[in-house]
DNA sequence: CGAGATTTGTAAGGTAATGTTACTAACAAT
DNA sequence: ATTGTTAGTAACATTACCTTACAAATCTCG
């Protein structure tokens, strides 16, 4: 009853400390010696720790040969069982759903699409549908689940907001659904939260240092931002919606200008048709697609080029905000115009005359998967917060 | 040498929990008995510790009434000792430095005001003579050391940059020379960060659930963040530089047109005489001041009334920005022209056609010393930080 | 081929810190 | 005066750690 702290605290953090020396080890192996080195533990309590991680399927000894050709007492490597856990991930698009399932090491063990459709009951149903399967079919429990979704969704409530382009999910409960059919920890995250996220771990740990920005560029246009290591939601939950950013003060009586008007895929696509009406030389078909567009801009097409500057522009100055406000240190685009190299150069060539020490710009390398990964990201911080307490905590007290 | 959990981290937890328990008590006084209740811990742990932070003269018996009209043994009340510690705050200003002295509980128990003069040099020493001067004054140690500098300041560098208004500070090592006069734990931190930290706790610690911003607008415009508690510096440390926020796309050739170059108070005046000589009608003089300005504007003087709402038109612009990209529920205006509630009125006025949902405006109430209140509650999260490590940690192993 | 070196892992004992139980102390109310 | 209630303490048990010492397994060198 006294929830004191002598009754295991001590223990869950040695757990904790051996569990995180063997995921941040290279391969993730180690000797018991190795951990106590590693984590400054004795050798004796991490003996007496890993024989419960053993007995509960966390971790077991290595096949690996017995590391010949070093001196002294060949080690009995330890590693974790990578299948001692698995998460199940989705990315809830506006016409596909992307679902996984990914082991203790973000490893994706199966992934499937599936069609979103207009009614979100029954998209909902195909998702867990699936993401069930796949844990049968690995034998697996389920630890985490991680999904994303194109719109707003506020923790505290439970409820989706702003998912416009998703007919029937707006004000969905989706955290309670997913918890009637998962009994995990359930995440409900933006899309382009995850898609940062999933950005940030592709670039590796290390250039993780600064502050990181990801803005999604397609249909819409949105923002996601990693601060410190985590994800900034905002007060509101509704940060980063760069979107309907005001391009200009707008004139009384004139409607507002906003980014997504200017640098969206459709309003590129109609720009381009104007810009031809308006007398602009082009070799292009006046109904072309962005990547289209882009290609013949850069290669000199004049009426592309006048679209692809004028888009560059608006985004630049979006950006040169955005580095004036939050100060990332990194921005990547994704996104199917953002992650266009020729775009994001473009930019780049913009926003140096805007800003006195812009950051490094590139183009996503993630395509579509962007959400998924950072899913899988997210998931594994999930299982890092809770693994070892659930291991060590439900022993016999 | 094994540096391994069991010496001592679980005895820092426990201590740690019993003084957050006594600083979040109201009023700072309970029982042993109490805090086991509260902490969790059982009633012989807790008087062992507050045993140990009595003789180390942290904690003390309270001489008040013994709680008479209650049932029972009447309890030993103990409080924090007030004087157990002190920490030196100073806000350094373009012309004026504010230093003070401020106790365990984060009262000023003195406060001093110096000219900043010409000379880095011979200012940092009168403020480091000042504060030691309090400290002598009443017997204390320094615990912690707090300092606001209009400019940016980087930690991993110790070097303040881009302090245009503080002569001679340009480049400075201010942390390793605050260090050269007092044995504490030393913080530098951007004066309009501080102020917003100031602004939060004089709102009070529940009303900051969500995120916050604040604004000073004056000679120049900054932006402090606090995010999650914590102040939000971007990756480089330069996040917050509202003022060189661009109202608008660049037009070639032309320079580029920055919030500050219309909303800062040298631009106000400016434009208030512009507007005279276009031929606005006014009541003022052609000289006047921001105050005057403003107040004029409130009582229907036309040509103050024209700049007011360029004025505040321009700042809602990038109010409406911070807003989509980092989505405060609440935002102050501080400064000379930031306080004044007619500023903030035509402000809110503006952003409501810009905002869909826009945060909570208000005029900041602490005027000069909010950076110095900031720098308090600075200090104060360093003395919770380490002071129980300090207290618990010297006991003889 | 055997002795020493080297490293891994285990066993035993000691220490730090906590919790539990049971007790005494002090006061109010009956 | 007795009873009830709450505060605080003393003694003991428990947890979980570290240290020291030692056994086990292998390589190296003479």
């Amino acid at each position: 009853m006294a929830e004191g702290s002598g009754s295991g605290v001590l223990r869950l953090l040695s757990g904790q400390r051996i569990v995180d020396a063997l995921f941040a080890s290279h391969p993730r192996q180690m000797s018991r010696a190795g951990i106590a080195r590693a984590t400054g533990l004795s050798k004796p309590t991490v003996s007496a720790l890993i024989a419960d991680m053993e007995s509960a399927a966390l971790v077991r000894v290595s096949d690996e040969s017995p590391s010949s050709g070093s001196i002294g007492r060949p080690a009995a490597l330890y590693e974790l069982v990578p299948t001692a856990r698995h998460s199940v991930v989705a990315d809830i698009g506006a016409t596909k759903i992307l679902v996984g399932l990914c082991d203790l090491f973000g490893n994706l063990v199966a992934e499937q699409e599936l069609e979103t459709g207009p009614n979100a009951g029954a998209a909902l149903k195909r998702l867990t549908g699936a993401g069930s399967e796949m844990l049968r079919a690995v034998d697996g429990r389920c630890h985490a689940v991680c999904v994303g979704v194109p719109g707003i969704y506020r923790p505290d409530q439970d409820r989706v907001e702003q998912a416009f382009n998703l007919p029937g999910f707006a004000g969905l409960d989706l955290g309670a659904r997913l918890a009637e059919h998962f009994d995990a920890r359930i995440h409900v995250e933006n899309d382009v939260n995850l898609a940062a996220l999933g950005e940030l771990t592709r670039m590796g740990d290390e250039q993780a240092d600064g502050d990181f920005a990801a803005i999604s560029v397609g249909t819409g246009i949105g923002l996601g931002m990693v601060v410190g290591g985590d994800l900034y939601r905002g007060g509101t939950g509704s940060a980063g919606e760069l979107g309907s950013l005001l391009l200009a003060r707008p004139e009384p009586g004139a409607p507002p200008v906003t980014l997504e008007d200017v640098a969206s895929a459709p309003s590129i696509r109609k720009r381009f048709g104007q810009a031809i009406e308006d007398g602009h030389r082009t070799t292009v078909d006046a109904g072309a697609d962005v990547p289209e567009i882009f290609g013949a801009a850069a290669s000199g097409d004049e009426a592309a080029a006048a679209v692809l500057d004028e888009v560059a522009a608006a985004m630049a100055l979006a950006v040169s905000h955005l580095c004036l406000i939050a100060d990332p240190t990194r921005i990547v685009f994704g996104g199917g115009v953002g992650a266009n190299p020729t775009f994001v150069d473009a930019v780049r060539g913009h926003l140096a005359s805007l800003v006195a020490t812009p950051p490094e710009l590139a183009a996503s390398t993630l395509g579509r998967s962007a959400a998924l990964v950072g899913a899988v990201s997210m998931s594994l911080r999930l299982v890092h917060e809770s693994l070892v307490a659930e291991i060590l905590g439900d022993q016999p007290r």
